[in-house]
DNA sequence: CCAAAAGTGTTAATGCTACACCCATGG
DNA sequence: CCATGGGTGTAGCATTAACACTTTTGG
């Protein structure tokens, strides 16, 4: 019996022809600008949906694990060299339904990332570049396969994690201000927060900001002190984040 | 050209021949009983981890959606008719590294039920049957492949999805008493909630319990009044749950 | 009557919201 | 000097945690 089965499954010859299919893994890399909030699409340069835009991503190859493969084909078709941010998995969705050549299995993937710049038209992949989420969602946008849901999930799976965690943070660079993170938080609630209370609450959660003694310059106002994540709420690859913010960085309630 | 990539990939050759994997899927079917968790695991007839503990699970077919092949696995090995509680997807793991006979990918499952009777051994299928969630993560059991760690995963997604949602309710029957629900909170929580603080936190947040007029009996102490959902939170197969606790139930800060 | 569990009332501490107010910079 | 944004203080309100107390059953 060349194919054993992996469970006791008394389904009729199941066990003998375990069907294969096609995985893929497919990247929501989400950013915020202009006071939005934004997610990277590219040009596709093949059918289906050729001259589409759809979320980066690809095939898995064999012996390749999920991460790894979402890290590496977002380099792939984005030119980053180091992955910047926070690369969590999101959910799979398929196998049937969602590609008219049939059935292919894809691992949504939610990249938390600051505003970092991407491959340029004329090169060899297709040209990748950032789109607000709010036009995907509305429809003013069209997104290959089932990839308006995928975003759909991918923003609320990241609205949920910004009051509990400090993946907020992810989306700004390596030192930022208060004002910085709190723009982070307005775009991706899509409310306006009292900057004096957001203050308060963003350096007095221990174990959250760090100071780093600098001080922002060349903007209107008074300068602002520039933070850092503090050392138990960095989120390192391929960890899962286990700060947690107590209490929460609460989103208005509606 | 048989083979069309998904995605622009300038590997090179990749899209000519997209891998194929077998995938699986396993349903993590927690409950509450005895004052404690307990996960739902089912003695494996064949190589490899012959004889020991798995989760049920099995491969998925062509042409069949994710969550459908998860409740006909359940359905198979446990003799289950209808689905009880509430069944969602956990996350995937793998390919590589996770079975010894070479890459399968598996999308986990997570499913909040009450304390439903299973196969009793002697069946055509393997045996299933509840064990202490603890004894798992301990050590004290041992199951096959990485299931110690999607296990793990799931309890936490468990604990989590508990503060804002309804679905403790999940591990209930249709009609249960306000204790009965705060055991299923302590239980998953493992701590000790204020009976009273509990029930009057339960009985107050609007849209979420509703009073059936009846009284439970039989037991020591005062009768207890009978709850069910509230229409607004019922959870319905294959729809997230969209009922929010707010203010939610909190579990103590640590 | 006593033990046990259900359910209500009350109070002190805590946390949040709103906003007055001062600080430091650019123009 | 004024506009702009950074940052602190504080009063009022809402929520929570802790626990005294009453109710209703079984033994």
């Amino acid at each position: 019996m060349p194919h054993s089965h992996l469970h006791a499954d008394p389904a009729p010859h199941a066990h003998l022809h375990p069907a294969r299919f096609p995985v893929t893994v497919d990247v929501v890399a989400l950013t915020v600008g202009g006071g939005e909030l934004r997610v990277l699409l590219i040009n596709r340069l093949i059918e289906p949906f050729k001259g589409g835009l759809a979320l980066p991503g690809g095939f898995v190859l064999p012996g390749e694990g999920l991460r790894d493969a979402a890290a590496r084909e977002l380099a792939e078709e984005t030119g980053v060299a180091r992955l910047p941010g926070h690369l969590e998995q999101l959910q799979s969705y398929g196998p049937a339904g969602r590609d008219p050549r049939g059935d292919v299995l894809t691992v949504a993937h939610l990249l938390l990332a600051p505003d970092f710049p991407v491959l340029a038209a004329g090169s060899d992949a297709a040209h990748a570049g950032w789109h607000p989420v709010s036009d995907v969602l509305d429809g003013v946008l069209d997104v290959a396969f089932d990839h308006r849901q995928i975003i759909a999930d991918a923003v609320e799976r990241a609205r949920s994690k910004l009051e509990y965690s400090p993946l907020g943070a992810a989306f700004c660079g390596e030192e930022f201000t208060v004002a910085q993170l709190r723009a982070v938080y307005e775009a991706v609630w899509g409310t306006r927060l009292d900057p004096r209370n957001f203050h308060r609450k963003a350096t007095g959660t221990p174990g959250f900001l760090e100071d780093t003694g600098a001080m922002s310059a060349g903007e209107a106002g008074r300068p602002a002190a520039l933070f850092r994540l503090a050392p138990e709420s960095r989120f390192v690859a391929g960890e899962p984040v286990r700060a947690v913010l107590n209490p929460p960085l609460m989103r208005p309630r509606g």
